[in-house]
DNA sequence: GGCTCGATCTTTTTT
DNA sequence: AGATCGAGCC
């Protein structure tokens, strides 16, 4: 057994993680603390499977929530047991596999092979487009708020009927159960899934058709979980039926890193796995190899304080005790910011650290603003995670939309989205016409419109509806457009039918040249953006046309379908780069999963970690903490804690108070006090700054205590600084300001100036020509 | 049908 | 504070 591969595959494995490893059949939990070496644990199983249980990588599934996640086991076993034997492995995120899954076997729900996948800007149009239908005051009952209790619905498993059934207690579930119903119609009628249905129907599908469901249980005798924790009811069902026949069921994950209670995850699935597997293996992996003992001290300290779970893991490290996790407090988000920019400044001049190796962590997109301001003025570079996503952005949806359309005209919410894009005189009224006037005929828009353009036409694609029968054009309902209207809108579908046409000639990056040029696009975008954003705006055109590149190597016919469904399927966290050496900024829950040599885990304020919206429930409370676990687990090497005295959000300022994870860290985990000449309180800020002060005198919170004003006496850097803090002066064309700090830099005095009419500036002295006054 | 202005909302986290 | 949306105007 012991052969000489098998010993490599398990010579850099602890105990725990052999044992894990070698497992071949039955159910296996394995608990894995943060850094413990669980992708590690899953990816040399799956090549001990197949290296020494002859298992053939056809019959291996893994499932992941994140493609990233996905991509980073398939090039680990790339090279663990070579191209051949991975490309024969299935590996991707639940969502993926499940298309794929539909791609093939949707026929038995009565369903077609080429539907689209709606991501959540297509859902909330749909959304409203029902609520139009229904009557409904957008106000009233708002359509992302009725959406999300329909997805939490679908991931629970209840259809519209049971819906409608189960929720009678109050009107606005009957609303809903309304909505649903009317939701999933127009879904079917589109041909369209959103990501929910790519599990609810899954599971449908095996539910309802057993042979089916038989086919993959043979195909995949050997499943794997990653982050079992955040299975929600849909996920958990599934992995359920595949793995019912064999059950070899290997799932990994750590109660203490589920963050997605809200999204549905159901953090029982894995608290009760030894239930649902009576004879389940549970394995605990509690040796980290990522962090310092220290950070590991400071995130412990912080979990432990919560209400104690089953499952405790106690982790612990050889990596050494290292440096001691510092906190500091900022005087607003701008300091704040500022700070950890110095910081990281301070770390790549000093030659320890790479931009590269550095992370800035939030828990909402929103704090990422101050960071980006800072990281920009400071001329470092960056990359934000999230926030608008790039193919949220109009432009691009715009692009997608024609290739949605081409690929399937009966995808009403795209070809919505285009009627008027460029602008060619279809407007509101006359797309609502339009759409109603489909509705009668009940028909999708784009075969209302083949009716209209009448009998003889000849279609670039003919449209059968879900019958499989042609629908028959011989008495349309009176059409409600005059002739010019028809007119454009027959010229409007011309258009589309000869881009469907353009298609068979053309790979993909073909057709996205041709949509763009006969669409004008990017004279269009000029026109409406001006000509910087217009053109900004182009080049994100320009790489959505790089990324159809990657896909022209496929079959032809494969191309376009291949395409959509990865661009709809893509996170965030997947266009994390980490090869370039720049800073990520990134919330706390899109962190889950990655590590950094050095973490900032700024904003620990009550309200925002935990947030306000999470505070009141001790459930929510929870998983906050466990989301401050998360982020001070990924930091290996240092662990920066930071919040804001005030804060602006929404405009409005107000005090803030430390966050009370920080209360249960012991006072002599902490670095006491900065000893960095850098931030200072400007003058016109000493009122604030003593309040401030008094708080933590009358509260004795003596760690928190800060030395703002203080400029310390860092020995190892002489310091010539010309300028203080507070000291007036006045430049030839930013006028008179204020030193707010001043350091020197490689040989130059780099002084931060705040400007009365300019703002804030940093300068080098030497260039600046800076002039003290008299204030 | 497209424009400007003011009212209103945003910020929890996402496949 | 900034973006988005709607009403009212051209």
């Amino acid at each position: 057994m012991c052969s000489r591969q098998a010993s490599k595959l398990l010579e850099d494995l602890n105990a725990a993680q052999q044992k894990a490893v070698q497992i071949i059949d039955g159910p296996v939990l394995v608990l894995a603390g943060p850094g413990s070496g669980k992708t590690r644990v899953l990816t040399h199983r799956v090549a001990y499977l197949i290296r020494e249980a002859g298992i053939d990588p056809g019959h291996i599934l893994a499932v992941t929530f994140t493609n990233k996640a996905a991509r980073e086991m398939k090039e680990r076993l790339h090279a663990l047991i070579g191209a051949d034997h991975a490309a024969d492995l299935t590996i991707g995120t639940f969502h993926k596999v499940c298309a794929r899954f539909l791609r093939r076997d949707v026929i038995h729900l009565g369903r077609e092979r080429d539907f689209v996948i709606y991501d959540s800007d297509d859902q909330e149009r749909l959304m409203r487009r029902v609520l139009k239908d229904l009557n409904l005051n957008e106000k009233q009952y708002p359509p992302r708020a009725i959406h999300s209790a329909i997805s939490s619905a679908k991931n629970e498993l209840v259809s519209a009927a049971e819906y409608a059934r189960l929720n009678r207690a109050s009107y606005y579930d009957e609303i809903v159960a309304r909505c649903y119903e009317r939701y999933q119609a127009l879904l079917h009628e589109s041909n369209a899934f959103d990501f929910d249905d790519l599990l609810f129907e899954t599971v449908r599908l095996f539910q309802q058709h057993p042979p089916v469901l038989a086919k993959y249980q043979e195909r995949y005798r050997y499943v794997l979980v990653d982050e079992y924790q955040d299975t929600n009811r849909a996920q958990y069902v599934l992995i359920k039926q595949l793995a019912a026949q064999r059950r070899n069921l290997f799932v990994v994950g750590d109660n203490d890193q589920s963050i997605y209670a809200w999204r549905g995850a159901d953090i029982r699935n894995i608290l009760h796995f030894e239930e649902d597997y009576p004879d389940a293996q549970v394995i605990l992996l509690e040796q980290n190899y990522r962090s310092t003992q220290s950070i590991l001290d400071v995130a412990q300290a912080v979990i432990n304080a919560g209400g104690q779970q089953k499952h405790v893991k106690q982790l612990w490290t050889e990596n050494g005790v290292g440096v001691q996790v510092s906190l500091h407090e900022g005087y607003d988000q701008n300091d704040e910011a500022q700070w950890v920019v110095d910081e990281i400044a301070h770390l790549v001049l000093q030659g320890d650290y790479r931009l590269g190796d550095m992370a800035v962590m939030y828990r909402t997109n929103a704090q990422s603003r101050a960071v980006e301001e800072a990281l920009m003025a400071r001329g470092l570079r960056y990359q934000i995670i999230g926030g608008m996503r790039f193919y949220e952005r109009k432009e691009i949806k715009d692009v997608l939309a024609y290739l949605r359309v081409i690929h399937n005209p009966c995808d009403n919410v795209s070809l919505a989205r285009i009627f008027n894009v460029p602008a060619r005189g279809i407007g509101g009224r006359t797309e609502e016409a339009l759409y109603r006037w489909a509705s009668e005929l009940g028909v999708p828009v784009y075969q209302a419109l083949q009716v209209l353009a009448g009998p003889d036409r000849t279609t670039a694609r003919s449209v059968t509806d879900a019958d499989g029968m042609t629908t028959d054009p011989v008495s349309p309902p009176q059409s409600p457009f005059n002739a010019r209207t028809r007119a454009t809108l027959l010229a409007f579908l011309e258009f589309i039918d000869s881009l469907i046409t353009a298609r068979e000639q053309l790979d993909l990056v073909g057709l996205v040249d041709t949509i763009l040029e006969r669409t004008h696009f990017r004279a269009a975008l000029q026109h409406e953006y001006g000509p910087d954003e217009g053109e900004e705006r182009w080049r994100n055109v320009q790489e959505l046309r790089e990324v159809a590149a990657d896909y022209i190597y496929l079959q032809r016919e494969a191309q376009l379908v291949t395409f959509l469904e990865e661009v709809a399927l893509v996170a965030d966290v997947d266009t994390l780069d980490e090869q370039q050496d720049v800073v990520t900024c990134i919330t706390l829950h899109q962190a889950k999963g990655l590590e950094f040599p050095v973490v900032f885990l700024i904003g620990l304020e009550e309200g925002l970690l935990p947030h306000s919206r999470s505070m009141d429930e001790k459930d929510k409370l929870e998983e906050e903490r466990r989301l401050f676990y998360v982020g001070a687990t990924r930091a290996r090497e240092r662990l920066y804690l930071l919040y804001a005295f005030r804060r602006t959000s929404f405009g409005r300022t107000s005090v803030s108070s430390p966050s009370r994870f920080l209360a249960s860290i012991p006072q002599e985990l902490i670095k006491p006090a900065m000893k960095r000449p850098i931030v200072s309180v400007p003058p016109q800020s000493y009122s604030a700054a003593q309040r401030k002060v008094s708080r933590f005198a009358r509260n004795d919170t003596s760690r928190f205590a800060r030395n703002d004003t203080v400029v310390s006496n860092e020995s190892e850097r002489p310091s010539t600084v010309r300028f203080l803090p507070g000291q007036a002066v006045r430049h030839h064309m930013f006028g008179e300001g204020i030193v707010m700090s001043s350091k020197i830099v490689e040989g130059d005095e780099e002084v931060t100036v705040n400007f009365a009419k300019k703002g804030q500036k940093r300068l080098l002295a030497n260039f600046a020509n800076l002039e003290r006054i008299e204030p």
